[in-house]
DNA sequence: GGCAGTTCTGTAACCGATTACGAACTAAGA
DNA sequence: TCTTAGTTCGTAATCGGTTACAGAACTGCC
């Protein structure tokens, strides 16, 4: 008997604890009721409404501020219909070009006082897929969104449209659609990579390449076509290898590469970490770069600077693209203009030479 | 005039457009009068409650279905006072140690139906503050993280401690603060690295690490200096090299290095990333790698195997890892058990020998 | 003093899901 | 027939912030 107090009392102690070491959270009737006010006057004044003097406002702030008092977003989302979120979209996150558009992003936003959910699909279109309806049940006020690798469609994002939460693409887009675009100039960079390699004196060039339903790819395709024809050599589609990025891929490319009769001189890879793995493996094959074969990569990764040699190849503005996307969806969260009017961004992109293209030495 | 009511009508036209497009969002009270019950009786069939017939779930889960309802979170977690949220706070994105921690996390966190807010403070401890600060106005359930680069303390994790929302640290952590940890054996692993390198005949061991506030690279340093010692080599703290970890910043180390009088014939680098542009810097001097010096790196990032030669490297298991953080705080928020029991999980580590350390050929 | 106009603040009704409490009903046993 | 237990569902309050509308207090002016 005297032990089933005892563990009585241990129990109300360590729930009384538990009450204490866990502080109550404070709400805006609580910061009313200290300084004598309504809550409608506190939630004003913390919003900075005029119609609230500069003396109250200044009271209720200092309070809030020193009870600790956080803003319930459920109760105001829930009023408001609105969460101030952007839901970020992204095909993969590790690469340096990924992160600084989403730094770019960020910057935007939150100066915007946007709050970013971010997902990633690891490229696959189911999880993309699910990604795009969990922001949808969070109510995300707008998207900002890379297509993975094999995304077939955009009914997944039919959704949004239907609520009219807007939809901003960047990078990997579906050209046909109506949802606003930012993205390079793609064929260009492709065109100038290829013309590069002809300038450095090769003959025939290959290219290695990914999934032609991304729009980067077959648009630097088309470039690289077109640069040849321009310059008098013929087309081969044999010499376009196609397959994914990750470095399994990448060591299937290099392999069907090499067995190619006769062998290129040149190849323009549309990825950098995927030039960076085909080099190691021409290399282990006694290829020499870039006598043998000069090889120009894309998207100016860090990776290409610590492979030797190093990588020449295109620089992809991320930051940029990352800001240009999330100012376009703001301004049109903020009605300041509308982004269906101007549909498509075009970022700039450039030529970065380094060792591994210039056959004729510097 | 004429004018004037044109475009009055085309502007009520686009209104009722507007209209017409966004559907209206319906709640569990459309379903109820539809089925000709309380919405007491939806909410509870939704949630698969007992107390509901099972016809009746059936019939209220087909129309919430038909007419697209979407669970409304605010509204929920305002009455619940839970949002089943996880703020995931992470040093740095662009590793694949980081997205591989993530993946973990990710999987983990879903099954349990819990959502992930992901933030990433670029190294930096300011970043990390305010970071932290928005998780804690999101009112997440509770909160992984791994400490920046140049955090000093753990005050901006205070607000978590004071509200009871549980924090796991992983990876980078503080050893004597009392939040739970997962980590790896960094000193094992830093012993194991510097042993091989000795093993293969280096006489004079450099070490390229970090700020040593972070733990993961003060163990690892420890590591190295017993097994020198072990070994019967004087440790001598003009051959540890600190400094960041980006681009530059190794470029400057492999300078410091080059200094060493004599050139030491063997580096344990505590990072693959910063090995690679070390090892690039050393070679552009002449040095051949691992005849002249070995290398030993860490994290066993891809781009240790496309640099040549390919990098000696440990192995950490970032899956796992992630995995391990995120169930021991679900099953902290499910009470399933108590988290400040168990502090530390310790995750193995193991060392991956490449051609970069390999003196004495294979 | 009376009136209009301005400035500041309060009242109360939302937003949508959850759940304690209790009512209505059925079936079985006394 | 009445009681008891179990099943199924409804009533109404609650979470906290926002804002339309009403009203109070105060100013200046005739």
């Amino acid at each position: 008997m005297h032990n089933f107090f005892f563990k009585l009392s241990l129990y109300l102690w360590a729930n009384f604890l538990q009450k204490v070491k866990t502080e109550k959270e404070i709400t805006i009737y609580d910061i009313a009721r200290q300084i004598g006010v309504s809550p409608a006057t506190v939630s004003r004044a913390l919003n900075d409404s005029p119609s609230i003097s500069i003396a109250t406002r200044k009271k209720i702030k200092a309070l809030a501020e020193k009870l600790g008092y956080r803003h319930n977003t459920f109760a105001s989302s829930l009023r408001l219909q609105k969460t101030h979120t952007i839901g970020v979209i992204l095909h993969e996150l590790n690469s340096q070009f990924i992160t600084s558009v989403l730094a770019g992003i960020e910057k935007i936003a939150t100066e915007a006082k946007y709050n970013l959910i971010i997902v990633h699909s690891a490229e696959n279109a189911v999880t993309e897929s699910t990604n795009a309806r969990n922001l949808f049940h969070k109510r995300v006020d707008g998207v900002v969104a890379s297509l993975s690798f094999d995304t077939e469609d955009l009914s997944h994002f039919k959704q949004f449209q239907s609520k009219n939460i807007p939809v901003v693409f960047f990078d990997r887009v579906f050209e046909n659609s109506d949802g606003a675009k930012v993205i390079i100039n793609n064929y260009q960079a492709g065109y100038d990579a290829t013309t590069h390699l002809i300038q450095q004196g090769c003959k025939r060039i290959a290219h290695i390449t990914s999934s032609l339903k991304r729009n980067v790819y077959s648009e630097r395709k088309r470039g690289y076509r077109q640069a040849l024809e321009d310059n008098k050599i013929k087309f081969d589609e044999k010499l376009v290898i196609i397959d994914g990025l990750k470095e399994e891929d990448a060591i299937r490319s290099a392999k069907r590469f090499l067995a190619l009769k006769p062998l290129p001189d040149g190849i323009f890879i549309t990825n950098d970490f995927c030039a960076a793995v085909v080099m190691q493996a021409l290399k282990d094959s006694g290829i020499r770069i870039p006598q043998d074969v000069a090889v120009v990569g894309f998207n100016n990764d860090s990776i290409g600077k610590v492979v030797s040699p190093k990588l020449t190849t295109i620089n992809y503005p991320g930051f940029e693209m990352g800001q240009v996307a999330a100012r376009t969806l703001i301004n049109h969260l903020k009605g300041l203009w509308d982004m269906n009017l101007t549909n498509t961004v075009i970022i700039k992109s450039e030529l970065i030479v380094r060792e591994s293209s210039l056959k004729n030495g510097k």
